[in-house]
RNA sequence: GGGUUGGUGGUCUAGGCUGGUUAUGACACCUCCUUGACAUGGAGGAGGCCGGCGGUUCAAAUCCGCCCCAACCCA
């Protein structure tokens, strides 16, 4: 880590001999010139031989983007803001860990080969899908490697991975086996969320709402027995084909009818309570099925009677469970129609149920058919409807353990806080354990044999990780239960997320050592990891998961914070996505502006919050870029080399610039706290006002005067000290143009680089500045400040220009030892203070209340104090003390009589209009008057 | 249907936990000004009954209740 102290400490800038900088910044050439050294340097490069102590290390778990198409905006604006933590911890002295991955290795993947090469998995040998699925994911991550490096990440990219490497594959088969070893994982045939089009499992939170448009058909059902047939209506309704009793089933999804197990009624529906306990024959296809009550009927949709199918949706499932229903399946897993539909088999879904209605119709069973639109469960990937289905899974435990689970969310600190609160109430909602299986062909596979004689399951042994069951032989000869000899292989992959939830340990480089028998990490100064920064719509699971995983692992919580980012909206305030065409891509922002606006715009937000994508404020960052090289080039051009600045004696420090120290030390102060507390924005803010406002506006205009003729030690040592300091405070923000400014005026020569990354003196490896301690009087500062921006509008008011001579101002107020300042900022020739007011005279024009002490004081009686004074029946006497000149600073011995009530001094404040009686004109500050003439 | 979060000038936003009468800043808008870093600049100005209704209080953007709207999560 490179030492930096005062400026008289370097050896010189890297412009020594150029004519200073040009006019015109020019980010085009200037990003891409320090996005490539950065990375050739190493710049960002996590250094594991530096530390092993956990507490000088800054590690950051960042959820590897799922490689299913191009990166968009969004991505790019969460990322962004990690990268200000990144930079920030890593210039205060940490040794920062912040890795890239590209989570390659799921459906989405999948999905992505399929779509781009025009091609189906089915139809081609696992092994060359995986190859092809290699492939396309190359080339766009090649892609995503671009983009994160165009955007300035500090990334260190000889730290990546991919969730398929084989690297990761071990690990995640490890995590499998240690999670089974303790009993935390169960093989179980059950009702499975299923998609028919990817045909594999899904898991709850794949799954999303889409509105569909379907009909609703009402259907009649033959009563074979009623329940209770001395309640059965005397004369029941025949609307069906024959002169049987019938009753009235409404359902968008007749294909279903031959699935159909019972017939449920709600216990608080009287007009069908006599048909509960019968027998009901389904149309069509015949069978007999019971007539059950059950609360979960919707009493409101249809006819409120309903049939139960195995299985239409999740209720069916609770009535298989709940009332031990028989399993009719008529629709497998690829959509079709089973051998259980009779003369619909080998149909689709949607040819059955075509065919169905049309039957019914014939045959008088159809009642009504009408339009509808509902939502239905759709797969996210695919959009296609969802089917449940029985199949055997593998399955997480997780049920049993929710409340460590929140505990362990309670244990990290969240940015913000509120969003703890999605975590809790998604963990309160669970209902099912994790299905961590697939039936897909790329991902990593369940590192499991089964026994072809008992059913045994068989493990691969931790050292021969990772394996491949189907081509790899399992490590045993003979099952352990039976002493059989074939071995089935599970041919099951993981769910994306039962690998990505396990990213904190493969940084840490979490692996099994066969000798000392236990669980190791290569980087154990890495775990837990100080910072998981993510969006909040992966929260529930991703998040979710990994804490589930990597606590199950390790015992630990595996983050110390969180900090959630929200999500870019469109300039209309709608969330962006492709259907809607409003996404905005990362490279049609990056031809508009530079890198270092977006990153000025990525900071302007509350952290957690949705905003828009708004021009207006990049460019509001374009012009911040090129205030900040204009006013280094005025900093250049006044000041000698930066080298031989030297700091003056304490005493020799100007008043002036003993101000603009201590201002900064305050900034560093805050800004430093709201690093920490990820308040990115208010950083921003903050900076930016002090720079532009204090900084430039004031400070340099009386620099740049003092520095016009001869040398001012003083001033020089203030203007490079806080130029320094601004380009640092910056560089977390505007990584691109802090450092051009750096390397041209500050930056160390290549050589003589001592201690810095390959012989790249970087702004971004230097030290966060410290405060140094400058006491200033702040008051007279300020005071002085107000006075120059009085005179600036005397000017303008004035039509004059603003480096017009003024021949005489006195300044009545505190303002010692900025007197020269004034005057040399404002061209002054003859300026007078005094600490008094002036002669004038004061016309009382109201009172001003401290309602915070009158209030308590007065209660009720408030309104006719304020109703006297509007109506200026008061009076002010004077305390004890009498005085002739009527100042403000006699207020306090004044009270105040009105409405009955006498108040204190501190009570209220006189307004008064003062008239300056003298030769020239006044001009009023908050805490000076000023008089030109 | 249930829950969560939010609603502040034309736009974005601070303030809200800890109530105090003058609600912050930026962008956009209007007027004026080429000062030797910068017109991507400088000086000044206009613009808000803080989503609605009620309540608590001497006092509400702030606390409480109900309602409306939006987004998200769960049914």
């Amino acid at each position: 880590m490179s030492t930096d102290s005062d400026p008289g400490d370097t050896s010189g800038g890297g412009s020594a001999e150029d004519s200073g900088l040009p006019p015109e910044y020019d980010p085009e050439a200037v990003e891409p010139k320090w996005q490539d050294r950065w990375v050739e340097a190493g710049t960002y490069a996590y250094d594991e031989t530096a530390t092993t102590d956990p507490n000088t290390v800054f590690s950051i778990d960042t959820p590897p983007p799922t490689v299913s198409g191009d990166l968009h905006w969004g991505h790019v604006y969460g990322d962004t803001l990690q990268d200000f933590v990144a930079r920030f911890n890593r210039m205060r002295g940490y040794e920062t860990f912040f890795p890239f991955g590209y989570d390659d290795n799921g459906i989405a993947s999948e999905r992505l080969t399929e779509r781009e090469l025009g091609i189906r998995h089915q139809d081609f040998e696992r092994r060359e899908f995986q190859e092809k699925c290699r492939e396309v994911c190359r080339d766009y991550e090649a892609d995503f490697t671009e983009k994160m490096q165009a955007l300035g990440m500090s990334i260190d990219w000889s730290n990546t991975y991919k969730t398929i490497e084989p690297r990761v594959q071990r690990v995640s088969q490890l995590s499998f086996i240690d999670l089974y070893e303790q009993g935390r994982e169960y093989r179980r045939r059950a009702p499975t969320i299923w998609c028919p089009d990817c045909e594999t499992a899904i898991s709850q939170v794949e799954q999303e709402d889409a509105r569909q448009h379907t009909t609703f058909n009402d259907i009649a059902f033959e009563v074979v027995e009623f329940g209770d047939p001395d309640a059965a209506p005397d004369d029941p309704e025949a609307p069906g084909p024959g002169d049987t009793p019938t009753f009235t089933i409404s359902t968008t999804r007749p294909e279903l009818l031959p699935a159909c197990v019972s017939v449920f009624v709600h216990p608080d529906d009287e007009e069908n309570q006599h048909l509960v306990g019968g027998t009901a024959r389904v149309p069509i296809f015949g069978q007999e099925v019971p007539i059950i009550e059950d609360e979960r009927v919707d009493m409101e949709t249809g006819s409120g009677v309903v049939m139960c199918c195995t299985f239409g949706d999740r209720t069916d499932i609770e009535w298989y469970q709940a009332h031990d229903l028989p399993l009719r399946i008529a629709i497998d897993e690829s959509g079709t129609m089973t051998d259980v539909a009779d003369d619909y088999e080998s149909m689709t879904t949607e040819e059955a149920r075509e065919a169905i209605i049309g039957d019914l119709e014939a045959a008088g069973y159809l009642l009504e058919s009408r339009d509808h639109e509902h939502t239905v469960q759709v797969h996210e990937r695919c959009e296609v409807e969802v089917e449940y289905l029985v199949t055997e899974q593998w399955y997480v435990e997780l049920l049993d353990r929710t409340e460590e689970y929140l505990d362990a969310g309670r244990e990290m600190e969240w940015y913000p806080d509120k969003m703890f609160t999605r975590y809790q109430h998604w963990i309160e909602g669970l209902e099912w354990d994790w299905c961590i299986s697939r039936q897909r062909d790329s991902g990593i596979p369940f590192p499991v044999w089964y026994c072809e004689d008992c059913g045994e399951t068989v493990l691969a042994e931790k050292e021969q990780l990772p394996v491949e069951p189907i081509a790899d032989d399992p490590p045993v000869d003979a099952c352990p239960e039976c002493g059989g000899a074939a071995f089935q292989p599970e041919a099951d992959v993981f769910d994306t997320w039962a690998t990505s939830s396990l990213t904190p340990l493969i940084n840490a480089g979490w692996d099994w050592d066969g000798e000392r028998e236990a669980y190791t990490m290569e980087r154990p100064e890495l775990y837990p990891m100080d910072l998981r920064p993510q969006g909040h719509d992966i929260i529930s699971f991703w998040l979710f998961h990994t804490v589930v995983k990597c606590y199950e692992h390790t015992g630990e919580v595996p983050f110390e914070n969180v900090m959630i980012n929200g999500m870019v909206l469109d300039e209309n305030r709608e969330a962006m996505s492709k259907s809607k065409g409003n996404v905005v891509t990362p490279d049609e922002v990056l031809e508009k502006f530079p890198v270092d606006a977006a990153r000025y715009w990525a900071a302007g937000t509350s952290i957690g919050d949705d905003f828009p994508y708004k021009e207006g404020d990049l460019e509001g960052g374009e012009r911040l870029l090129q205030k900040l090289w204009n006013a280094s080039r005025l900093v250049d051009q006044t000041t000698p080399e930066p080298g031989t600045v030297e700091a003056p004696a304490d005493e020799d420090l100007a008043a002036v610039d003993r101000w603009l120290l201590a201002e900064l030390d305050d900034l560093v102060a805050t800004l430093t706290g709201r690093f920490d507390a990820c308040e990115f924005s208010k950083a921003r803010n903050d900076l930016r006002a002090f720079f532009w406002n204090s900084f430039c506006d004031d400070y340099l205009e009386i620099a740049k005067q003092r520095l016009s003729g001869d040398r001012d030690p003083s001033a020089e040592y203030a203007l490079v000290t806080a130029h320094r300091t601004f380009l640092k405070l910056f560089a977390p923000f505007l990584p691109h143009v802090t450092e051009e400014l750096w390397q041209r005026l500050y930056a160390a020569g290549a050589t003589d680089a001592a201690g810095t990354s390959e012989g790249l003196d970087s702004v971004h490896a230097r030290d966060w500045p410290e405060t140094r301690g400058y006491e200033a009087d702040l008051e007279a500062g300020e005071t002085a400040m107000e006075a120059i921006s009085a005179l600036r509008r005397y000017k303008t008011e004035n039509g004059m220009a603003l480096n017009a001579d003024l021949d005489r101002v006195e300044v009545y107020g505190h303002v010692t030892g900025f007197e020269d300042a004034i005057a040399e900022a404002m061209h002054v020739r003859s300026l007078e203070t005094f600490d008094e007011t002036p002669e004038v005279t004061t016309e009382v024009t109201g009172v001003d209340l401290d309602y915070s002490l009158v209030g308590p004081e007065y209660g009720d009686r408030v309104g006719d104090i304020d109703a006297a004074i509007e109506a200026g029946e008061f009076e002010v006497r004077e305390a004890q003390r009498g005085s002739d000149s009527r100042t403000e600073s006699d207020a306090v011995d004044e009270e105040l009589h009105v409405a009955g009530v006498e108040l204190a001094p501190e009570m209220f404040e006189m307004e008064r209009e003062r008239t300056y009686s003298g030769d020239g004109e006044m001009v009023e500050t908050e805490n000076a008057v000023v008089v030109v003439g």
